[in-house]
DNA sequence: CATCTACCATACGGATGAGTATGGACGGTC
DNA sequence: GACCGTCCATACTCATCCGTATGGTAGATG
């Protein structure tokens, strides 16, 4: 479990490289994606990389593969197990709100949409977040046409309050506070 | 009326420089803010650009508080001359929404937060902003606390579907079906 | 124990972009 | 028309980062 610091003799497999490689998106963005830094700091040098991966776009798509995969669809999943459908937004913006952590990444991947290669990534996550808020939006009572609309105003708040969360920190708000702007975002987007 | 084509002997000011560095921001983001490009797009080369400015962050400073001087409170001084406090948010969407062209800086620079030197100036715009959104809610009839939730999640709602849009693109969504968006966000998000 | 393979270090080449040094062109001023 | 300040070109240096070439080491395998 050790992160970075120790010197930790142990072979690196391109695994590794792929959720080291997150790591650094998720802190500092995809613009710092450099082969040295990383080696630097999993304790190696290039030459350890251009083993495991034929160049830097190789293994930027290789970790946006990865996240796509393993990092997401638990929420989605998580969801759709409870039964009573008007339960289902509720609990989806209350979980979402408490459990910034696992999102770092697609914010930082929404500061990066200039680089082709997150472009595909990102539309394929968007779309499938956004289709999903949509039947949920339908099964909570909202007619099919507003129900799309009102899942893209969910989805653009969703987007905008990680980036004035993460990276500007503009609310300034504190606990209690944001708990009651959670509740309040419940009674204005969800019907009933 | 030249764009940039024609070698146009003219010489430079720091305003020039300064205009040029917005276009290309709001264009290709702050990364792509490099002196020899610019150089090159406004027909000369870096021994202009040094005799104006100390350094490119020199530039970037100048440019964004320039953006910041005059590039932005039209909309808002535009709006509180509406005498109606109740016609106004409905105005302000609206008016948002067919001009998008001026946010497109903002839009950029939202996605360059991790730069030290964009982060107050975004702070103090988005502060602005927020307020204003706040009173409005205000006067639209919302109780304080509600108001200023409602402020942060419509301008939520207005970051996110900036990016959502300008580069992702994700919506792909026609004329009439945006006209339908605008309107729901209107009928969702302002009371009465 | 010899060897082979997976993994890594070292040392390079090449491209890019910031910043500096210096000289030249051009218009206004006396 | 000589002079001077403004604006720009040219030609460098320096740092960074991607990618390559090549040799070295540690563990498995026969």
């Amino acid at each position: 479990m050790n992160v970075s610091s120790k010197p930790e003799r142990t072979r690196l497999s391109a695994e590794d490289w792929e959720i080291a490689a997150l790591h650094l998106i998720a802190e500092q963005g995809v613009g710092a994606l450099a082969v040295e830094a990383l080696a630097r700091q999993l304790g190696v040098t290039k030459g350890s990389f251009y083993w495991h991966f034929r160049t830097r776009e190789a293994l930027l798509n290789a970790a946006l593969e990865r996240w796509e995969q393993y990092g997401e669809r638990e929420i989605i999943s998580q969801i759709e197990q409870i039964s009573d459908p008007r339960k289902r937004l509720p609990e989806l913006f209350r979980r979402v709100a408490h459990e910034l952590q696992p999102h770092r990444v697609y914010a930082a991947l929404l500061k990066a949409l200039d680089h082709p290669q997150v472009v595909p990534v990102m539309a394929r996550v968007s779309q499938r977040r956004m289709e999903f808020l949509t039947t949920a939006f339908r099964e909570a009572g909202l007619p099919p046409p507003q129900a799309l609309n009102r899942a893209r105003l969910t989805y653009a708040a969703y987007v905008g309050f990680l980036q004035l969360n993460f990276t500007l920190g503009l609310p300034r708000i504190n606990h209690e506070e944001f708990e009651a702007y959670v509740e309040h975002m419940i009674a204005t987007l969800i019907p009933g």
